[in-house]
DNA sequence: AAATATTTTCGACGTAGTGTCGATTAAGTG
DNA sequence: CACTTAATCGACACTACGTCGAAAATATTT
């Protein structure tokens, strides 16, 4: 078998590292975070739990990363509707699908992160700052629109931006396991129009 | 000194049991509840830890009784608004005021209850209970301006009461202790009036 | 393939917190 | 003042965390 790729086999480490985080992820979906223990996690991959901490400083670290990756893809699912311009309902729509969806595998992972509000901690400052990054983002699409004379002027950019992303967070986090995904995609479509537009936008029907 | 009532002066242990709870309000409003200890509690209301037990069963039942208390004035401070019909902008102004007052004494508190989402604990339970019936209440409030010929027919009333009520707590939750009190206010007011009745009220302006 | 370096593993230890028991002391009451 | 109820506490057993140093497994030279 020839050599296909430079990189080097994952080593023992590597695979032991993805054990942990597979175990995590399965976990934490349906548990807390503190209701985990490192005995649990080092036990499902198959180390001691002193061999845990050879891997990751804390289990606070293991959710850290795996909550980086979903939110560099709730980010990415997110990018075309929020680089765009005025009420471009398909791109919305899309990026509000792929959302729903996110939050329907994850979200017990997910909603982790908002147990941590306020505590100041490593994990809530991390959370804050993805927050901020996508309120600083509609934010900036919100004064593109303004520019180009679509929506009202009423509340400041940054104040709608906060309330919407907060509308589109917290509706996610509770309903997303509840609410068929379909419907609570056209519910947050038409929320967030109104809230971003004023009016409705002219119905198909 | 006559006596004015007939309640019998609060026993040593009804002191007792105030001062825990006036050392855990304290401390929560800054503090995480995991974070905080029985010890700490206990010695707060100079008592020793196995002392505690006699007045709590637990620390989350100390947290429970105190957010009782609030919960309660949450909904009585929203009453007049909710049982009222129509773009009533004083009421809806009014409620937001008392809640954002409520939130900045109280938030670090309130908070605590987010804390939980998801987890199926019984602070959660209670929290999800709290969290319904304020969005019956609110889609009550919607079929009513509904059938007034208020409003748009857009999204169920209930999925309307869902969002109107995720936008309002997730943002209290998140901007109450950062944006001044009047503009979470005045932002709030135009954001619901929008997503409840399609247009923005006639400005003033 | 032996020698060496590096990665990985683990048991033992110390610390901090929880919750329960039974014995003891303080407060109220007829 | 007896006596019943309320309140307090120390001691114990338990669970979990995080660190250390020594050993074993794995890679890398030579």
């Amino acid at each position: 078998m020839p050599t296909l790729s430079r990189r080097r086999a994952p080593s023992k480490g590597d695979r032991r590292e993805q054990a942990i985080l597979d175990v995590a992820r399965e976990a934490l979906q349906h548990r807390s975070l503190a209701s985990l223990t490192v005995d649990e996690l080092a036990g499902g991959a198959g180390i001691s739990r002193s061999s845990f901490y050879f891997y990751f400083e804390s289990k606070s670290a293991v959710l850290t990363a795996l909550l980086d990756g979903l939110s560099a893809e709730l980010a990415a699912e997110n990018s075309p509707w929020l680089d765009g311009t005025g009420p471009d309902e398909p791109a919305l729509r899309a990026a509000l699908h792929h959302s729903v969806e996110l939050w329907r595998t994850s979200g017990g992972l997910l909603r982790q992160a908002n147990a941590v509000v306020g505590t100041g901690n490593e994990l809530d400052r991390w959370r804050s700052a993805v927050v901020e990054r996508g309120v600083r983002r509609l934010t900036a699409r919100i004064e593109r629109d303004r520019a180009a004379g679509w929506g009202v002027g009423a509340p400041a950019a940054a104040s709608l931006a906060r309330m919407t992303s907060a509308l589109r967070n917290a509706t996610l986090a509770e309903y997303a396991g509840v609410v068929p995904a379909e419907q609570l995609v056209d519910d947050l479509v038409v929320a967030m129009t109104r809230l971003l537009y004023g009016e409705i936008p002219p119905a198909t029907v």
